[in-house]
DNA sequence: AGCACGCCGACT
DNA sequence: GTCGGCGTGCTC
């Protein structure tokens, strides 16, 4: 009888043999179901021991081996191994987040459909998984239509299936797997028409010259420079090669025309999408049509670098610096370098896309670790946006605008063209304050104050999600006069629209656009130009070509130029690079206008003058001088606990336990963190620092067994996060 | 994490 | 006399 060794989603450091009486070698990777306890438990056989290690006789039996499905490949596991040593998590919990949810709980009884020729899975509460019959049917036809009349927006299919009681339904299964598009594509930009630049084709050359073996590139081009080209090109010389790639952009949800972009760019491809907004099904099915090698492209979010992929030969990562590649719960990973692990691991390349790559692979490019390309010049002749510094310390500003960025909206409207207003904060006013008594809005379970929210008239934490109406009086003393305090989204709408009473203006945040269908609502109207002034936050700034819009206004951007924390710096200049990139991206020349107190600013300056590379060195000077990364590795222990104490408790025991350190790491003193109270719990943590990864990775694996054998109140919660973006 | 077992307060 | 609080311990 042979042994398994079981990968469970239960967080205990360590797998589960089990005996399986037809189990052979074949079966690594397969997922078996097994009784577990009380219950049974879906999980992935890791490992085939040869002896029958700590218990002998004890074992129990696996219920079912789920053969029909190819077993996940072994490189998939070796990534899944090392995922769960660099991140100190247990590799059942590495596994289950890896799955689709469906496949995570499927009972597995696999069914083939045969006319789809997708397989079929059926869950335990005997729903198909990867979509009913019905619906698959429906799918198929769509899918028919799609393939004898090209793409087809949302609303032409409704039109042409009008009277399918499930079409809806089928489209939207279509939409979450990738297959259409909820957005008309952009006319595509006939690829050999403007010809490419000369600084594109040089990469595309360079990095398909390293295909079939592993190298590390990073790619740094401005906003606009055709970075998606040399991926679509290089996609191409990978699928000409027979082998899939993968490319990882950050948040799938709002750029919907890149999944448009590539399925109609490889028109004969299976393009695969996988994102966490998908639906269970259609997760699945991307998921087991790249395992089964029937897809070729897969376009997904962090997740999808677990994507098991038997052709791999490309791994692409967009946007590299972007913070939605660190998953920030469960098991905290980093796609991104797990990107490049993965290709260093399989032998493939990786390309690290970015207009201002993170300082850590900034750095591993100086260093020569990662190869570095520049794509200097926009493309499509396109300038770059003159950029504007507007000293608001001599100015009046009206509502924080300042003549100049007013001036610019004016002349904006007049010439017809779009502007947009960047300030990264929604709500109306971040608090609400008693004039008589001090009384302001905090939340009661954070250690942060409630939101104004002028639109439904609430007060609304955006920490924990707490709400409450806006009080008539002062609950403290009973004054009338509560007054808003700073500036939101909301509030310059509301200055905006009075100031410009016959402009279309349009917030866009995610309140305004709360549901993927809102999202794309905004999109479609600010493309047809059915807004003059956009104000919005963040959710604007990434990657979305808005042609007529050639003016974009900084508001509140000072704030975070002198916050506590070491990356506050990088991200601001990140994101004030990204948003002024949407100014001016056709053939109308764009400006970038900010408001700032301090416009003799290094970084304002580097901002001015387009130059990344001197902004990063200075910060890597700093770094360097600092002690910070990339030139030491941190690992935080974090715990949350009811009563503070707790947690700090919790942390010092923690400390104690880890016994005599080598003088390469440092532990810093237990403290309360940033924002101590969240959803009411309180919260603390550790920080471990050295100059040394090597040696940081060794007292983790040496401490966390320790961890896991203190004593704690039931109700106290603890993580490791390993490379943690914010301190 | 679930889900047991296991000892101390307010109820039919 | 029981139902039920959550403290401690285990899951191949």
């Amino acid at each position: 009888m042979a042994i398994v060794r079981v990968a469970l989603p239960v967080p205990l450091p360590r797998a589960f043999d089990y005996l399986a009486d037809d189990a052979s070698p074949a079966d690594l990777g397969r997922c078996v179901r097994v009784p577990f306890g009380k219950g049974e438990k879906t999980g992935v056989i890791v490992e085939l021991p040869q002896d029958g290690q700590a218990h002998p006789g004890t074992l129990r039996e696996v219920r079912a081996v789920l053969r029909e499905l190819p077993p996940l490949p072994p490189d998939w596991l070796r990534l899944a191994r090392f995922a769960s040593a660099y991140y100190q998590a247990p590799l059942g919990e590495v596994v289950s987040a890896s799955l689709p949810p469906a496949l995570r709980r499927a009972a597995l009884i696999p069914l083939r459909d045969p006319t789809a020729g997708w397989p079929l899975v059926l869950t335990e509460s005997g729903r198909a998984m990867l979509g009913a019959p019905g619906r698959a049917g429906v799918a198929r036809r769509i899918l028919q239509c799609l393939a004898d009349n090209g793409p087809r927006t949302r609303a032409a299919l409704r039109e042409q299936f009008a009277g399918s009681a499930s079409v809806g339904r089928a489209i939207g299964d279509l939409l979450a797997a990738g297959a259409i598009c909820p957005v008309a594509p952009p006319p595509a930009a006939p690829p050999d028409l403007p010809a490419l630049l000369a600084a594109q084709t040089a990469a595309v050359g360079a990095i398909a010259a390293a295909l079939g073996g592993y190298a590390a590139f990073l790619l740094h081009g401005v906003t606009g420079s055709g970075k998606t080209e040399v991926y679509l090109r290089l996609i191409d010389r990978v699928l000409a090669r027979g082998q899939q790639a993968l490319l990882l952009v950050p948040e799938i949800g709002l750029t919907p025309q890149l999944e448009g972009r590539v399925a109609q760019r490889f028109p004969d491809a299976l393009v695969v999408s996988l994102h966490s907004g998908q639906s269970d099904g259609a997760r699945s099915r991307g998921f087991v049509q790249a395992l089964t090698g029937a897809a070729d492209i897969v376009l997904g979010t962090r997740l999808a670098v677990f994507t098991p992929l038997p052709r791999l030969g490309l791994i692409v990562v967009d946007e590299e610096q972007d913070a939605s590649f660190k998953q920030q719960d469960g098991v905290r990973y980093s796609a991104r370098d797990l990107a490049v692990w993965r290709a260093h691991d399989l032998g493939v390349p990786v390309v690290l896309g970015s207009a201002t790559p993170s300082l850590e692979s900034w750095q591993a490019a100086r260093r020569g670790r990662y190869r570095l390309i520049d794509l200097p010049e926009r493309a499509l002749a396109a300038a770059m946006p003159a950029v504007r510094l507007v000293d608001t310390r001599r100015v009046k500003l009206d509502n924080g605008l300042s003549p100049a960025l007013i001036e610019g909206l004016t002349a904006r409207l007049a010439r017809g063209e779009q502007s947009l207003v960047f300030l990264n904060r929604r709500g109306y006013a971040p608090v609400l304050c008693c004039a008589a008594c001090g009384w302001v809005s905090a939340c009661t379970a954070c250690s942060a104050n409630r939101v104004y929210h002028a639109a439904d008239r609430r007060l609304r934490c955006h920490h924990c999600g707490a709400e409450a109406a806006v009080p008539q009086h002062c609950p403290s003393c009973g004054n009338q006069d509560l007054q808003p305090f700073g500036r939101g989204t909301q509030r310059l709408e509301a200055r905006l629209d009075e100031l410009f009473p016959s402009a279309r203006v349009l917030r866009v945040d995610r309140d305004a656009a709360r549901t993927p269908a809102l999202w794309a609502q905004m999109l479609e109207r600010i493309h047809n130009h059915e807004a003059d002034i956009l104000v919005g936050t963040q959710m604007l700034a990434k990657g979305h070509d808005f042609a007529r819009l050639t003016l974009v206004g900084v508001v509140g951007a000072d704030a975070s130029l002198f916050a506590a924390d070491f990356r506050a710096a990088e991200r601001l200049f990140a994101q004030l690079m990204q948003v002024g990139g949407r100014s001016g991206r056709a053939d109308l020349p764009g400006e970038v206008l900010v408001q700032t107190d301090y416009p003799h600013h290094p970084l304002y300056q580097s901002l001015q003058a387009h130059d990344y590379a001197g902004f990063a060195n200075t910060q890597l000077a700093e770094r360097r001088a600092a002690g910070f990364p990339p030139f030491a590795a941190h690992a935080i222990l974090r715990a949350e606990a009811p009563q503070l104490a707790q947690s700090l408790d919790f942390l010092r025991r923690a400390a104690s336990a880890a016994g005599p350190l080598p003088d390469t790491v440092v532990f810093y003193d237990v403290v309360p963190m940033r924002l101590a109270r969240r959803a009411n719990l309180e919260r603390a943590q550790l920080l471990l620092e050295s100059s040394s990864r090597t040696a940081l990775q060794a007292l983790l694996a040496a401490w966390l067994p320790q961890l896991y054998a203190l004593k704690a109140p039931r109700d106290l919660y603890w993580h490791v996060e390993v490379d943690p973006l914010e301190l």
